[in-house]
DNA sequence: CACTTTCTTGACCTTTTGGTCAAAAAAAGT
DNA sequence: ACTTTTTTTGACCAAAAGGTCAAGAAAGTG
């Protein structure tokens, strides 16, 4: 009853979540993405409403595709956090490595308080605990004799991951980075 | 035999450097700069040529301040890392906590290759080596049996570093940031 | 085929951006 | 008091920012 909508709303969605994850929320601008999208301004606007609210959506779709770099398939607790971090320095040592949006907006942010960065606190909360439940897994195992609490453990797990992330911007050098996940994981007796 | 300035050139310098570190260089707009100093813009422009040629001033002051954050008396080199990073917490508690500029800088300038960012790589690279002998200093002493080399010891100080300022930014909390600061201690028997 | 609904187009708008410049104003030396 | 030099002032600019809207174009339904 209605003439379709002639461009994927999901493909530009993540086109313009890449453009975010690069230059920021400011640093991107309007004439940016629609260069990007290939979309005309009434178009964009029409479907999406504002700058704010696409970049919400991108936040949300990050937020997915964050969860499942968390959900690897991984029995071990121990494998799962190596591979990881493997992971995460696989990808900061290629050229195109953004760091990660969730951090890169909290740190652009911090002098800013909006519904965007409430949004991304929530994110930023979610990868805490995500972590926290490979901590509470990995303390399990008594043998380990670990002097530090669950919580502790989940922080120092973080800090390491968002730091190989940001490094990872202008930093791509893969002794750096891994030695970054090397001494998160020293607690717990094992290296990448 | 002319006119002279009716404000200390050195005095706007300080007050837009803190401008700059807590906006960044493309959130903080040259309104910004005008309501915080007082100054108009001709007059501005007059002294200080370009928002560039600004934040390269502001820039280097924040380099020199640097220098003298690193430069505190103390015999014990161990001594000496840790009331660094307690420095580091003290202030990463305040509520005015605006991370580190140069790490900014580099967060922000990541995708942009100019001056500014050559210039800022500069003051970066100047913090690693300041670590970096620091690490030597600490090494000297065979009986602590560090494991890693002494490039390797000022990588973990400098990353505990900027990890503790850039969170600061948007995590106040001193538990949180000390954390840090011990783990990259542990190699060397310290804590704060 | 007509009709309704939605989407696309491009012109238009306001505000803000960083930046310039000529004229006026004020020191300091003669 | 007069000149020289530099600073200050405020009006002015072009480009870029984010955003709006009326008119035309394409689908699906009756």
């Amino acid at each position: 009853m209605s003439r379709t909508k002639t461009f994927d709303k999901d493909k530009v969605i993540d086109q313009v979540m890449h453009l975010f994850w690069e230059k920021g929320f400011e640093g991107t601008s309007l004439d940016d993405i629609l260069q990007e999208t290939g979309l005309l301004k009434g178009s964009l606007y029409h479907t999406f409403k504002s700058k704010d609210n696409l970049f919400k959506l991108c936040l949300e779709k990050y937020g997915i595709r964050s969860q499942s770099f968390f959900y690897k398939k991984e029995d071990d607790p121990i494998e799962y956090i190596k591979n990881f971090y493997k992971r995460l320095v696989a990808d900061g040592v290629k050229k195109d490595a953004k760091g990660c949006l969730i951090m890169n907006t909290c740190l652009e942010f911090s002098a800013v308080n909006n519904d965007l960065s409430k949004q991304n606190e929530k994110l930023f909360n979610a990868v805490e605990t995500n972590m926290l439940r490979v901590a509470k897994e990995i303390m399990k195992d008594k043998k380990l004799e670990i002097s530090k609490s669950e919580k502790e453990l989940a922080s120092q797990f973080v800090v390491a991951a968002f730091s190989i992330r940001e490094f990872s911007k202008f930093r791509k050098d893969r002794k750096f980075l891994t030695q970054i996940a090397n001494n998160a994981l020293v607690d717990i007796k094992a290296s990448i």
